[in-house]
DNA sequence: CCCTTGCACGTACGGTGTACGTGCGTCAAT
DNA sequence: ATTGACGCACGTACACCGTACGTGCAAGGG
């Protein structure tokens, strides 16, 4: 047993760890704390509170997607990368997403991506006002295709159907649901996400010099 | 003190109250038995647990607004008008949002306004995952959206800055976002909302046959 | 009449975040 | 070398949480 001296990276780290295995419902500072082999107040000497952790957890993960952003190629291929990077956290960390999606950052990793998509919708010849405008109805996107995705946010699959039990929903009072119900109950993320973001970027480039 | 019977809409109506009162994070179920002048586990004879009542209060939200849509409109204006009546969720119950996005319902009220969109944009003429896909995009935006006007998701805002003393941020590592600060800083919800539901209507009408 | 049923209620258990006090190891100043 | 301060791991304690379980009372049907 590594008798390594506890630090806050530790412990965000196995916060992060926890919530991935277990869920973010799983996380308590007496669970954290068991899984560092630690006291519960020993935690306390390096982060103010569970609040203070949680902050951590989400600046951590979001400084850990790679931001790969090439200023000369055409902005929406920048647009396209960025809002890809943005998914890979529902890929890498997808039961933190909310965690990190709720939490207000006003650190480097917070204010990184705003600052690259606004320098990239600038360069795009949005005005000021525009660039974010843009910039929020990305972002709601982003975050709503996110949530969809890791599952806080319904999918409107009739839930796990087993064999074809499908829905039990009344064809006379749903028709179009029952009538789409096999589609509605598969939902592949990667071509949703895809199709959003074409069809944003397609949108406001009418809106930019084109 | 009316002696009224103790009901499980009457648990969730003081659910609600309680919920936009002081937020979600006060709810309990002693709280709520107290706000009725009852024990802890009277309640649990009308309600299985929790999260059923939580189930309830999103139920009860979601069947609360006004969902007054004319089929014989043109379709870009029920679209616009569903989006406008899912928003008064974030007026009419802001602290209660996430719960009510964040659950999945197969009762009724869950499933109206999923068939009347289907069923708008089917008459627009999208076939069944054209429509589908159309339908999710705006779910991630609203969704999105509806979470930055209640406050769960940040609106990049410096948070409240009290007088001008501004964001902190450092103009030589983020040029674009200070520069941008006092654009940032403020949100017309509504304005932003309405900016997106146009663009998205104009985005997928060159989708349909026009 | 009795007896079932429904429902309000109290108690109790295992969990939560964290305030506070205690003791030990290391390092600085005397 | 002695002493003092300080950092940090830890245990205890408190108020609160969801809820399983048992008890007692009032109403209604046989």
């Amino acid at each position: 047993m590594t008798t390594e001296p506890l630090s806050r990276p530790r412990i965000v780290a196995a916060a992060i760890d926890l919530i991935e295995r277990e869920g973010a419902d799983a996380v308590s500072m007496r669970r954290i704390a068991a899984e560092l082999g630690v006291g519960v107040m020993s935690l306390y000497n390096h982060v103010p509170n569970k609040d203070a952790l949680l902050n951590g957890v989400a600046e951590s993960v979001l400084s850990g997607i790679e931001f790969t952003d090439d200023p000369d190629a055409h902005w929406t291929d920048r647009v396209r990368a960025q809002a890809r990077a943005f998914r890979q956290i529902a890929h890498h960390h997808p039961r933190s997403t909310m965690v990190v999606v709720s939490r207000q950052l006003h650190s480097h990793a917070g204010l990184l991506p705003v600052e690259r998509a606004l320098a990239t919708l600038r360069g795009a010849g949005f005005d000021g006002p525009d660039a974010v405008r843009m910039l929020r109805m990305f972002i709601a996107f982003i975050v709503g295709s996110l949530l969809r995705e890791v599952g806080v946010t319904p999918t409107f699959a009739p839930v796990h159907s087993r064999t074809v039990e499908a829905a039990v929903v009344d064809p006379a009072l749903f028709p179009e649901v029952s009538a789409l119900a096999p589609l509605l109950a598969e939902c592949d993320h990667e071509a949703e996400f895809e199709f959003g973001v074409e069809l944003l970027i397609q949108a406001i480039a009418v809106h930019a010099g084109q």
